[in-house]
RNA sequence: GUGGGUGUGGCUCAGCUGGUUAGAGCACCAGGUUGUGGCCCUGGUGGCCGUGGGUUCAAAUCCCAUCACCCACCCCA
């Protein structure tokens, strides 16, 4: 019989690694909640619409990676590939705006993308981002930027750099977009293929190019940062000047344009130079007209999502040991198994106390038992032997010290928890 | 969608100018230690050498096909 495998671009993350993993996402919600962000959770699947409309329908998510069924009631509905569409439609299916003038929110689950697969990029990945809603000022874009950092910081990943760049908005975008096509017309047949298709679909990302001969086509290209209008300028100037009071290091990145149509004024990015070709650990900006685009009332917003896979990456350049993570408080042996039922009556006692005990479930010999317990790094180990049990005690063992005395029966669980609780 | 690389016990890999029973380390199990873990020593379990076809007296080894995985392009977190 040919076992089933997994599918394509999809992980276990098996233990010990999980606990990687519960460590990540509990120290996500702690920084969340020191700058008052709440949890949404979101469905995972949506109307496909609303990736169209939200993401936009040039976009290469929308347009090739996503993954789309038609359900039993004839509904299109689409796993979803990002975060920042639900979050919106929720706010405006809710009201919330209409709750309070500013909604800070943040998620954090699965994405989806059918793209193929390589080092730092999965077909089902996990994000974490928050939303700001409601808030046009600058202030909005830093807390944003200084939230991520510090979950950086607090997970111990210091080799990253963050990015940022304006992208202008309505009043300024299209005048600069019609100049750079332009530019880029007159050039058209030195661009690469890759860049002549840029040219036809979105020409802001023909910057993301890699190739050397279209950079230096590029090299006298306009730039947006030429082109933002008054309010743009100014916008930037306050966010630029924000980090710098929050002593953030940036570097201004002109060519640095988001993959998704949303975002108006700031964008930016923070990638790691060790995890890969796939470098961005986090992205985002300021999308001041998604809201009104999707139904709801004119709203300002600034977001960002950030990869949990990739984070692990770059966490794992700094060495964490997650089988270091695994503790064990006891381990109850009961040689050649002729007290387990007993044993399993003594480990709930323990457990009652709040310690955490395993209790050797195949009834094998004591010299496996204490291989076990070792394995599992456990700190003590009670022994219930037929000596011992004869006389009415139990065997306590400390597998760090490797100090062991007896214990009279009724005051095991008493001098387990004092005993532990005084490591 | 395009390109390159790799498929040998649970894991990491050696063997691959074709030639007798396919190896190592780690992990696992047992013993050395007649109830006591980690270190050490000894032994053991476990592999249709990704799959299918071809060449040959003979294929893990050469050829073709196919599948899977990895990396990169593209794009993005």
């Amino acid at each position: 019989m040919e076992p089933i495998r997994r599918i394509k671009g999809t992980d276990d993350i098996l233990p010990p690694e999980s606990l990687l993993w519960q460590k990540l996402t509990s120290i996500i919600r702690k920084v969340m909640s020191l700058y008052n962000y709440q949890e949404i959770i979101m469905p995972v699947f949506e109307y496909s619409e609303l990736f169209a409309r939200g993401i936009g329908t040039s976009t290469d998510i929308v347009s090739k990676e996503m993954y789309t069924l038609v359900d039993k009631g004839g509904r299109n509905v689409t796993l979803r590939p990002e975060g920042t569409a639900s979050v919106v439609r929720a706010y405006i299916e809710h009201s919330l705006g209409s709750k309070s003038p500013v909604v800070k929110l943040y998620y954090i689950g699965p994405m989806f993308r059918q793209e193929r697969p390589q080092k730092g990029r999965r077909r089902q990945f996990n994000q974490f981002g928050i939303e700001i809603l409601g808030a046009p000022s600058p202030l909005a874009d830093v807390e944003g930027i200084s939230l991520n950092l510090r979950i950086l910081s607090e997970i111990g990943i210091h080799n990253s750099k963050l990015m940022i760049n304006s992208i202008g908005d309505s009043n300024c975008r299209g005048k600069y977009r019609s100049d750079l096509t332009g530019y880029l017309e007159k050039r058209f047949d030195r661009l690469c293929g890759d860049c002549q298709e840029r040219y036809r679909v979105n020409a802001l990302r023909v910057f993301d190019c890699k190739n050397e001969s279209c950079q230096i086509e590029l090299r006298d290209a306009p730039l947006m940062l030429d082109y933002l209008c008054e309010g743009c300028r100014e916008h930037f100037d306050l966010v630029k000047k924000g980090l710098e009071k929050h002593q953030i290091d940036y570097s201004i990145n002109s060519r640095l344009v988001r993959g998704l149509d949303y975002y108006t004024r700031t964008v930016f990015e923070i990638v790691s130079s060790e995890i890969g070709s796939q470098d961005s650990l986090s992205g985002g900006g300021r999308y001041d007209l998604l809201v009104e685009e999707l139904g709801g009332k004119s709203t300002p917003a600034f977001g960002f999502a950030a990869g949990m896979e990739r984070m692990l990456l770059a966490w794992e350049q700094n060495s964490v040991i997650s089988s270091s993570l695994i503790k064990l408080d006891c381990f109850l042996a009961a040689p050649k198994g002729i007290h387990l039922t007993q044993a399993a009556i003594i480990a709930e006692k323990i457990r009652d106390e709040g310690i955490s005990v395993e209790v050797d479930l195949l009834g094998r010999s004591l010299k496996s038992e204490l291989k076990e317990a070792n394995r599992l790094n456990a700190r003590l180990v009670i022994i219930l032997g037929e000596d011992e049990a004869s006389r009415g005690v139990c065997l306590v063992r400390d597998m760090v010290s490797s100090v062991q005395w007896e214990e009279p029966s009724p005051r095991l669980v008493n001098s387990v928890v004092e005993y532990i609780s005084k490591i």
